[in-house]
DNA sequence: AGGCTGATTGTTGTATACAACATATCATTT
DNA sequence: AAATGATATGTTGTATACAACAATCAGCCT
């Protein structure tokens, strides 16, 4: 029927359902209740999975099952360092690349954060916030960047969700777009670059301060 | 017999195989012969491509079957571009993080490239190459940037080998890693950054050189 | 003669059957 | 009673059978 393979749409479905939170860090992947689920055999699911490990969403432990990958804290650091400077690379280019059209649409992404900033909604924010990032990727204007950036992006989202309440964290990102918006608009390559990655090392930052606050939040590899 | 699945070691085998290019861009991968080839039926086999797909080593064409991956020259040029950035990074932590082990490893492998160069030997130039670039992904003390680094120059060796015997490549090449082994050695974090950087963005330009001059080189994807 | 339609062929995608292995349970032995 | 080993069970990894689809070519119609 679909004119594309079962184990494609799986394998998106699997991400975002991994993404949204649906299937927690450590939680094993069962292929014959995903099968059941989503009514086909082993295979397709088998290979879904096979994917996702490569793109390391889940770790494959052989012959004793897949589960959803369970980071540690060095792990979610080292790629919020990687996530900063590829976000900055994204700035950097986008400052000198990024067409009207473009920079229209980041401004109207940047105004739907304030709108959810100033309603006080978090979760709102939190998805605009999302899109907000999605357009300095495309405005990069490097295909390859932006797909391993918004990549990345997802990976990191379960554990950028915990910061998500955090006191003036909103307002302060906020400020922060700001910025990135300004240098992005006079087309201030260096300061693009330099804004971005500050704004997503203070991510990592934040995640370093919770984890170091609540000592047992990030459970050994089970 | 072994503990390790068979897709994974053939994932691993066909992955050499591409990039010491036993496989062309654009060589259609059969099934059913790399089957026989290693002795096991297709389902490894399809496993193994499949991995290959989403790290962007091969593509498949729903129904059409899957092909080394063929890299027009923007997709190429693209990854350089990130490429450079991530070289760039290694090079910026690991001025900060290199241990003296570590130290000592890569001016063992800046020598080997040495005598490589005093020898003329461009090819085992190019191989003491690589282990001279891995040592600073090591050092950058970031696994999962390693790891990332590593996979883009698995990805880019073909390119790259086109450069091979360019005039004064060699040459200016290990001058180049002179000076990166110099700020490496002396913890010039930014500079290592800039000098790493600059020696890849070197190599994109060689090849968007060499692409330019032969016009047809970069076949529209089959 | 040229273009279109339909069967044919070969390949991919999926399902299922089977085998190999890891874990857990239970009996046996010390 | 504790520890160890064998068996049982359930899960994964692999092979194969089957179905669905795309490409090719032949035949027919215009």
């Amino acid at each position: 029927m679909s004119r594309i393979p079962q184990s494609q749409r799986l394998r998106d479905q699997l991400e975002d359902a991994i993404v949204e939170g649906l299937y927690a860090p450590g939680d094993r992947l069962d292929p014959e209740a995903l099968a059941s689920e989503y009514q086909c055999s082993r295979t397709p699911v088998r290979e879904a999975l096979q994917q996702l490990a490569t793109t390391g969403m889940v770790e494959v432990k052989p012959k004793r099952g897949t589960f959803v990958a369970r980071l540690n804290v060095m792990e979610v650091v080292e790629r919020f360092e990687v996530m900063a400077e590829l976000e900055g690379m994204c700035g950097r280019l986008a400052a000198r690349r990024i067409t009207s059209d473009e920079l229209t649409a980041l401004e109207a992404a940047h105004e739907a954060c304030r709108q959810a900033r100033d309603a006080g909604d978090s979760d709102e924010y939190y998805y605009r916030n999302g899109v907000f990032h999605e357009c300095i990727y495309t405005a990069s204007h490097n295909d390859f960047l932006a797909k391993e950036a918004l990549r990345l992006h997802a990976m990191l989202k379960p554990y950028r969700r915990l910061q998500l309440h955090v006191r003036n964290r909103v307002k302060d990102s906020f400020d922060e777009h700001e910025r990135i918006v300004h240098a992005l608009r006079s087309g201030d390559a260096e300061t693009a670059r330099r804004e971005l990655m500050d704004h997503v090392r203070l991510q990592g930052d934040r995640f370093n301060d919770m984890a170091a606050s609540i000592q047992r939040l990030p459970p050994p590899r089970a």
